[in-house]
DNA sequence: CTCACATTTGACCAACTGGTCAAACTCACG
DNA sequence: CGTGAGTTTGACCAGTTGGTCAAATGTGAG
């Protein structure tokens, strides 16, 4: 185990290493059916060599969460309340079909670990998450007393978005088999901005 | 292992605990997660005991996923090509978020599955599931022809419908961490009705 | 160059896993 | 009853898994 001094270079170079390899193996199968040797030969590393860098396979997962869910939560910190409405949630969309097609792995990471209970998210899920949504529900909520975008349940909203946009990576198999030889990504962004310019363009 | 004659009772009843149990546990953990001792014991059996009904762990898994397919597209043949368009998706809504209230162990099965790229399912997708899929889309297509429903991509928009609908069986914990002390399905399908005839209703 | 410290490794371990087997037990039916 | 098939079990096994450890090797600051 490392020190707690300043990380080595070779310290970043490996931890970082690791964690690359552990992002492929456990969002492919997940906490339980990943092995630690398999984490270990992805990184290059031997077995006993990367448990010198992570006390266990729970560190490196739990390690690998909490760095993840900050990234994940982005595109949602940048909405903006003081933009246009719409053209804010659009974006937003955008940004999170963006996110799972270009990080389908962070995201299966995810939906991995919240179907099976988030036994080791609850935790955070309950605080963080739980104030973004809190926040964010006041703005969809100021918006609509604005008359900006059509009355719906704000957080159904946001789960709609959630869920529409992470579809097409955690299901990307079923997407893929069902879909081609169309591309699934280009078709998604018209359907979805479709979709909500239709539900919230307020009706007179 | 029963020879195969016609199933003695305690055949008829042990296989279907077996199962019962084996959805319970393989939709919490995953196949890689569940372990033989966990399902036996949910069910009251001994493993060798359990054993003897099925030949393998692999083998439960399997009958338990095909046996369940069916089940699960039922609501969309369910469909009717002559009714009223709107109606007849909000219908379908209705009875897939129903079955996201009522059987979210059979939805998280499946999700489990496809998350992690559905090794044992690939087939049923591409063939079934596909067909289905196909027949669907000329139904939409039928539609939108006849100006009966907006114009939208009609794979996406089946897409939107199991990722909506079952969201709330797969997300559960986080939907449930998020939503209370509201009930989830409570609003759900108002919002999903909300949204449908909004972005379905054919436009002038 | 050297020496304290960081890194890497092969050998090892105890717990767990899926699965087997022969022996014991139970049940339906003549 | 009794008997043959269906059912259940404890003991067992080989392979895998997460993790440890002492010893060997590399590295960089003085």
């Amino acid at each position: 185990m490392p020190k707690d001094r300043s990380p080595t270079r070779i310290q970043k170079r490996n931890r970082a290493t690791i964690l690359e390899a552990a992002l492929d193996v456990f969002s492919q199968h997940g906490f339980r059916g990943a092995t630690v040797d398999q984490i270990a030969s992805a990184a290059g590393l031997s077995k006993p060599n990367m448990l010198y860098y992570f006390p266990s396979k729970e560190a490196i997962f739990t390690e690998l969460l909490s760095e993840l869910l900050d990234t994940w939560l982005d595109p949602l910190r940048e909405l903006d309340p003081a933009g246009e409405p719409i053209e804010e949630i659009l974006a937003y969309v955008q940004r999170k079909l963006q996110m799972s097609q270009e990080m389908p792995r962070e995201s299966r990471l995810f939906a991995n670990e919240i179907v099976q209970g988030a036994p080791r998210m609850i935790e955070e899920l309950s605080t963080d998450l739980r104030a973004l949504v809190d926040e964010t529900e006041q703005v969809f909520e100021a918006w609509m007393a604005a008359g900006k975008i059509a009355r719906v349940h704000p957080r159904h909203l946001l789960f709609s978005i959630w869920s529409l946009t992470q579809h097409y990576a955690d299901f990307e198999v079923q997407v893929q088999v069902l879909m081609q030889p169309e591309d699934p990504f280009a078709g998604a962004m018209e359907f979805l901005e479709t979709l909500y310019r239709r539900m919230l363009t307020p009706h007179p």
